[in-house]
DNA sequence: CAAAATGATACAATTATAGTATCATAATAG
DNA sequence: CTATTATGATACTATAATTGTATCATTTTG
């Protein structure tokens, strides 16, 4: 019942490391050393941060990845939908496809109320405001 | 990202059912009919609220279960509880143990702050206030 | 051309969810 | 006392999502 996977949650960790940067551009294995953790894995959310936009790269010497908006541009749920997809708090899947219940579900339309609220929420936090947490 | 597996969602649907019913006992099977869902699963689902206390059952002919408390009395969260284990949005774990970063993740400390919203609106939602819903 | 970097893509392991199957046990009617 | 109707306990299986790994290609710079 997990909000926020694991790629999300590196993925964030790595913009807030960018944003932190004093240098513009940083390379993938500066992140592994900075951030410990499994190189070919962050390597693979930071070309797919790339791929979507909410970075830039360059390869050769001297290259690496550097954001591609300003820190307060980029939204958690920005991310979030690259690596989890669009927030459903009360998916119902019945073998790929919907529950047919789902349109009298009562109990979804209960949860269909707290997912706006926490998608409310969720738009409000940026990569500045998660370092502006910090202490 | 999904909030309520479909244990729990099944598991208040049969209670929701229970509730209505004009007498207090009904069967499983009975169930498995007005709910259109699988025999084996809900039986099972069954077999678990009344273990936790939430239903009560008697066998042999006549038999069946029952509510072990009022609608009112019954929340979501309990259920919640009971199929997913306590409420935890940003859980993180890696390979059983948690995430040695945990303690400084500043995104953990964003997601705890909704985490503490979620319980408090899901801690609201009753048996009977599902009911309530309908139309 | 060699080195340093990312790009693309396929593969594998682990965990969580969802569901099935089987046999045992108890209560009731006749 | 036995057949029927019901739940209890428990083990097994299937599917999907998450969490990674591994490999080779491509581009840039010196
Ligand atoms: S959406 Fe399927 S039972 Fe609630
Ligand atoms: S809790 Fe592990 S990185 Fe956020």
């Amino acid at each position: 019942m997990k909000l926020i996977t694991r790629n999300t949650d590196y993925a964030v960790r790595a913009l807030c490391c960018i944003a932190e940067q004093k240098q513009e551009v940083i390379s993938g294995d500066q992140l592994v050393k900075s951030l410990e953790m499994p190189r070919p894995f962050l390597r693979k959310i930071l070309q797919t941060l790339n791929k979507e936009g909410l970075l830039t790269s360059s390869k050769g010497k001297g290259g690496g990845f550097a954001l591609a908006a300003s820190p307060e541009g980029i939204t958690l749920i920005e991310v979030m939908k690259i690596f989890q997809g669009p927030i459903k708090l009360s998916e119902h899947k019945f073998k790929k496809s919907d529950c047919p219940r789902i349109n009298d579900c009562l109990l979804k339309k209960k949860i269909d109320e707290i997912e706006k609220e926490v998608i409310v929420k969720l738009k409000a936090i940026t990569i500045s405001s998660i370092l502006k947490n910090r202490r």
